[in-house]
DNA sequence: ACCCAGGGTCATA
DNA sequence: TATGACCATGGG
């Protein structure tokens, strides 16, 4: 397992600079995006996010006026649509009982992290997508590609809980200080390489050639082109014809 | 036609 | 604590 530090270096040598990724003009439309694009792909999470906008209702007082039915059937692109525009509204409502995105500007990390999980829909890597690109804070966030990236490079820990994978690299990116200048952009920078990795490269079904982490990773080599289904039916997978 | 996608929640064992 | 089912649309 190559060190983490050592992984963002050649991501971001080999990708360039991501900064400032996530899209969103707004810490509402940040969180928004948050919510969309669970267990979804950004594209259609974007196209919900451009049919609100298209209505003016990319703010927590527009949002929560919606009939529910109307919310749900504008962002039916992103799929889970009932589902999401419950937890839409419920997390606009909330915010306008605070005050505001603004009004959490000066909330300790830790106490705004524990109010967004105690949101319906907010989970522990929503919250952190949340505290990382609409609050920028800076936090480690563990999503799918990370485990994925970090279990063929043999990290011990790529299918720990949540918080003991984050632990573990916020341990090994961040040596004494998260509070560094410049620790939110570079946790930004990384989690977009491993979005941008996992996208080009690390699939489901690997694409190793030309991978820029190809050294000490158990994917490299032979293999390295074959698809999981292709190992798969390697293996053993297809049945012995009958008669 | 099948698989997958920038999760979360709830019910079981 | 840890799996499994469910939520659902759209692109490769």
């Amino acid at each position: 397992m190559i060190a983490p530090d050592l992984l963002y270096q050649r991501l971001r040598a080999h990708y360039g600079p991501q900064d400032d990724w996530w899209p969103g003009q707004s810490a509402f439309e940040i969180m928004l995006g948050a919510i969309l694009v669970q267990r979804t792909r950004w594209h259609n999470a974007e196209q919900a996010l451009a049919r609100l906008r298209a209505e003016r209702a990319l703010t927590p007082a527009a949002l929560v006026a919606w009939e529910p039915a109307r919310l749900s059937a504008a962002i039916r692109p992103a799929g889970f649509a009932a589902t999401k525009a419950r937890r839409l509204q419920a997390l606009a409502q909330w915010l306008l009982d605070q005050g505001g995105t603004a009004a959490l500007a000066d909330r300790p990390t830790p106490a705004l992290r524990a109010a967004l999980l105690a949101r319906p829909g907010i989970g522990e890597e929503t919250a952190d997508a949340m505290l990382l690109y609409a609050f920028r804070r800076p936090v480690v966030v563990i999503d799918a590609y990370a485990r994925r990236i970090l279990g063929r490079l043999g990290h011990p820990q790529a299918n720990a809980r949540y918080g003991v994978l984050q632990q573990a690299l916020v341990a090994a990116l961040m040596p004494g200080s998260a509070a560094a200048a410049g620790a939110q952009r570079r946790l930004a920078d990384l989690h977009a390489l491993i979005v941008t990795h996992a996208q080009r490269h690390c699939r489901v079904g690997p694409r190793c050639s030309g991978c820029p982490l190809q050294a000490g990773c158990v994917h490299a080599g032979g293999q390295a082109e074959l698809t999981d289904r292709a190992v798969g039916a390697r293996a053993g997978g297809v049945p012995a014809l009958p008669g």
